[in-house]
DNA sequence: CGACTCGTACGATAGGCATCGTAGTACGGG
DNA sequence: CCCGTACTACGATGCCTATCGTACGAGTCG
């Protein structure tokens, strides 16, 4: 039985404080074209978007897993409104640590996704 | 010592061309510790330093693979220079690819060293 | 030549991870 | 109250990878 839990959104996700997080698992994170799609489109679309509203080519399973791998790692903050999980990048935090990270990446993924569909 | 002789040796090794550097790849291999640590004194310590230079805590043949890890996600370039191996940052086909990204990357993992070690 | 150093190749191993399928939980609406 | 939707948990599987040890090739120097 849960004692009191006073919650309607007491169903809390497990996210590493700011100094918590470490370059590598970022970097790790980042390194999966699945996630990388998911947090170019983040930046892209702000943050509030849906697990459900990715059309990742996975089942939903592992799209869970890779949600959590970009949570665990800091990248995201997800938090749950209703049945839907939102998910939103941690830009803050994540320029506070590392800046021009951010953003170096996503112009990177950019400029290689027109340099390869290109035509 | 070292003769006029030419420096190539018929020991070439494979490299992928700039066109052929992927981001991916690329975080993946700097998500790594230890290669993060051979990149990073690559980069502060100029481009000529041999695979023995690098007091790795792990065995010659685990050294020999991060190496290849790192040339062949074209992160570094690798020059038989007798029976050394030199090892180079590729900074000019990585910055014209995703500028900045090298430098944010250093930063950071700059920035986490003294975070972490205090000292 | 012979010995030594530097690095490679190959096999083995253990752990990680991306993926799936199924069964289950939380929430909101009829 | 029941059902549908959104996401999770768990187990299984196969691949990738970080690691090691040993045996080997390439080059240098006595």
């Amino acid at each position: 039985m849960t004692t009191a839990a006073p919650t309607s959104s007491s169903r809390e996700l497990p996210h590493p404080t700011r100094e918590e997080i470490r370059l590598e698992p970022v970097l790790h994170a980042l390194s999966d074209p699945m996630r990388l799609q998911v947090v170019r489109e983040l930046a892209a679309d702000g943050d509030e978007l849906s697990c459900s509203h990715f059309d990742l080519p996975v089942t939903k399973s592992t799209t869970t897993h890779h949600f959590r791998v970009l949570r665990e790692s800091g990248v995201i903050r997800q938090v749950y409104r209703g049945t839907a999980k939102m998910n939103g990048l941690r830009r803050d935090d994540l320029d506070d640590l590392f800046p021009g990270l951010v953003d170096s990446v996503l112009t990177a993924a950019a400029r290689q996704a027109v340099r390869l569909g290109g035509s």
